[in-house]
DNA sequence: CAATTATATATCGATCCGATATATAGCAAA
DNA sequence: TTTGCTATATATCGGATCGATATATAATTG
């Protein structure tokens, strides 16, 4: 925030600061990017840094007055779409062995985002900026959450035999 | 599932089922049938009940096939954009009293969601599908998951002023 | 009897994702 | 050395989704 940044840029700290919760594709940066600048909340400068064409971007007075304004919004909450229920909620079709085995399948590719997240956490010196901090807490909350709630459910399984 | 349905109907079992991990719009639920029966996995026939237009869709054999084999594939995991949580991410940039009242303010709307589902829990008669209702347990531990956190985050913020 | 809500489908613009294309630079292995 | 891989960097395309809007009829409510 507030700084200079390339679409490239901009992507790489969001895989290091949100994308926990919060990630962009390319395909969604770029023109982005063009539509902030369209707009005059942003201003690019090209630049050929060591032989490679970047496109530097930097927030306008406009942009930020847009973003406190944007900011100040009431925060909007909406139901997430939790991709890994849809399958779950049909596994009764499926012989009760190979739906725990499906389970345990999922776990397993729960386990290591969690991992990253609490490395990540383990990794911050001081208490700095509390409010990312907590974005990453509800991280190592929220997957927690889901590998017990499977873990609950495989133990509901064994027992209902 | 296995039954008859519009893409009215579609929309109505979904808001009654899946729509608290899962739902989808008019605009996405019309064209996605169309694309199925141009495969071959729905058919459809066409009805006029009571004067109004109707267009009822079942699935086929290749449909249930299909369904099984997707079934059958290991759950995929990605992590799910949780956007209440970019504005959270920036709350820093307002003074103290702003941002402690946001996230009060989002509490309350989160507050009737999880209402909504503890209600429906409470209305389900025997155990009957173990998934579905696993979904619907699902779904309330994480609204409550959700409050308890902004709740902890409101108490921290108190505490460092 | 008027207004609103429910039933029912369709389409449009804006947007996003994943894949792909393009190009350069640096580094390591064969 | 040259081959290939990884990183840097941007752009575009097809397919899909959402939210809004349009259309039309039936049922319910005031």
């Amino acid at each position: 925030m507030y700084k200079e940044f390339s679409g490239y840029d901009l992507k790489q700290v969001m895989l290091r600061s949100t994308s926990n919760f919060f990630d962009a594709s390319f395909g969604s940066i770029y023109p982005a990017l063009k539509r902030l600048e369209a707009k005059g909340f942003i201003h690019s400068r090209e630049e050929v840094e060591g032989g490679k064409y970047k496109k530097i971007y930097a927030i306008s007075a406009a942009g930020k007055s847009e973003f406190m304004t944007w900011l100040e919004q009431p925060i909007e909450f909406s139901k997430t779409q939790q991709d890994h229920l849809v399958k779950v909620f049909f596994l009764g079709f499926l012989p009760q062995e190979k739906a725990v085995q499906a389970l345990q399948c999922l776990i397993k590719k729960v386990e290591p985002v969690l991992g990253k997240l609490t490395e990540s956490q383990s990794k911050i010196k001081a208490k700095t900026d509390i409010f990312p901090y907590s974005t990453l807490l509800y991280g190592i909350h929220y997957y927690r959450f889901i590998i017990e709630w499977i873990q609950g459910l495989i133990e509901e399984l064994s027992n209902d035999i």
